[in-house]
DNA sequence: GTTTCACTTGCTTGTTGCAAACAAGTAAAT
DNA sequence: ATTTACTTGTTTGCAACAAGCAAGTGAAAC
C-alpha cells in the first residue's frame, strides 16, 4: 500500500505536499476535462476530486487559465520528450515518419492526458494570453524539431538542399493539428486516423523529394 | 431613414420581430466572440448588446450551446455557398485550387463572422452534443464537396481513376483545419497563411497526379 | 369595413443555484 | 516563531427558468 516515495503516508516535506497535490489535481483536471470539456470543468471540482477542498485549485493556480497553462506545460513537456525519444537519432524523412507513427500510436492509444492536452490546445484560440503563450511556445518547439529533422536529412545528403525547411515543417505541423481535430471529434476512427497519418507521411515525402515548395 | 423592408419602423409582424432580434443577436454574439472568445461570451451580454434585455438570448436559444449552434448554422450555410460560388463550374484540381484560394481570401479579409464561426468550430470538441452535430454536418458537407470536385476531375479524364477520392478529400479538409487554427492564433500572418494555402494546393496536386495514396 | 375580443407570441423581470475570485483563518512543516 | 499548505467565509456575476407584461393575430359580431 505504501511505496518508498511517499504515496499515502503522513510526514511529508512541504515540497512533497505541493508536488503531491499538484499531481493529484492534474489527474483530476485531466479526467474532468475529458468528461465535461474545459468549459465544464470547475476549479471547485478539481480540488474536491483530487481529495482536497473546493478552494485549493483556485488558491494554487489563481484562475482557470492558470490551471490550464499548468496542465499544458506538464503534459506538453512530457510529450515532446516522448516524441523525441521515438525519433531517437533518425534523420531526415525517416525522423519525420517516425514522429508521425509515434503520434498515431499515442493518440489511438487514447490516454486521457493527451486528449485533455489537445482539448486545451484548441482553447488557446480564446482570449487568455497565458494559455496563448504556453501553447505558442510548445507549437514553436515542435516546429523547430521538425525543421531540425529536415536539416539533418539535408546534412546527410538525403534531402536536396533547396528544400523550404520551414515551409514544409509548418505544413506538417498544420496537418498534425488538422488530424488531431479529427481525432478529438471521432476518437475511435482508428483506421481513418491511420490513413491520415500515412497520407501525411506520403505527402511530406513528396514535398521533400520533388518540386520547389 | 426608413427603407421598404422595415428597418427602424414601428409596426412589425411577429415574424419580422424575431427575424430582427435574431439578426441583431447574431451580430452581437459574433462581435463578443471575437472580443472575448466563446467562453467569455455571456447570454446576458448578447441580449443587451443587441439592444434587448439580459434575458432574451436565454429565452430564444435556451442555452449557450443553442446560441452557438444557431450561429454556426447561419454563418456556415452562407459560407459553404460562398465557397461553391467561388468554385463555380470548375472541375478537378482547378476546383480544389479555386476553393483553397477563396478560403485564403476569406480568412485574410478577416470578417468577424468567419472568425467567430471557426472559434465555435473548435468548440465542437467539447461535450455539447448539439454543437457536435451541427459542426459534424458542415464538415461532412464540405468533405462531400471536395470528393465531388475530385470526381468531376476523374470524369473529365484529368485525374487518374485510381485515386483515393475520400482519402485525398479528408487530407485536404484536415489541412484546412490546421491552417485555420494557425490563422486563429496569428490572424495577421498573411504571408505565412498564403504559403500554407499554396503548399496545400501543391501537395494536393501531387496527391492527385502521383502515387497510389 | 371596422370594431372587439380571445388567443398567441415576443420579450422582460424576478429568483435560484452555482462557480470564480479573493480574504481571512487554521494546521502543518521548518 | 515563522513561513507555507490548505480550508472556510463571503462577494460578485452568470445561467437557467418561471412568471408576467405587451405587442401582434385572426375571426366573429356588428
Amino acid at each position: 500500500m505504501q511505496s518508498a516515495l511517499a504515496t499515502d503516508h503522513e510526514k511529508r516535506t512541504q515540497a512533497e505536499r505541493t508536488a503531491l497535490s499538484d499531481a493529484r489535481m492534474l489527474d483530476a483536471a485531466v479526467a474532468l476535462i475529458c468528461e465535461r470539456g474545459s468549459a465544464g470543468t470547475t476549479l471547485k471540482d478539481v480540488g474536491e476530486r483530487a481529495g482536497y477542498s473546493r478552494g485549493l485549485a483556485s488558491y494554487r493556480f489563481g484562475n482557470k487559465g492558470g490551471l490550464f497553462a499548468f496542465i499544458i506545460r506538464s503534459i506538453g513537456d512530457d510529450w515532446l520528450k516522448e516524441l523525441r525519444r521515438a525519433v531517437q537519432d533518425k534523420v531526415g524523412l525517416e525522423a519525420i515518419e517516425a514522429a508521425a507513427d509515434a503520434h498515431y500510436r499515442f493518440i489511438v492509444e487514447g490516454s486521457d492526458a493527451i486528449r485533455a492536452f489537445y482539448v486545451l490546445w484548441f482553447d488557446s484560440i480564446g482570449p487568455d494570453p497565458e494559455l496563448q503563450r504556453v501553447v505558442a511556445n510548445i507549437h514553436e518547439r515542435r516546429r523547430r524539431d521538425v525543421v531540425a529533422w529536415i536539416e539533418s536529412g539535408v546534412a546527410a545528403g538525403r534531402i536536396r538542399p533547396g528544400v523550404d525547411r520551414r515551409g514544409v515543417a509548418e505544413q506538417f505541423c498544420a496537418a498534425i493539428i488538422g488530424i488531431v481535430y479529427q481525432w478529438l471529434v471521432a476518437p475511435d476512427a482508428h483506421e481513418h486516423l491511420r490513413a491520415l497519418h500515412e497520407s501525411l507521411k506520403h505527402h511530406t515525402a513528396l514535398a521533400l523529394e520533388a518540386g520547389s515548395t
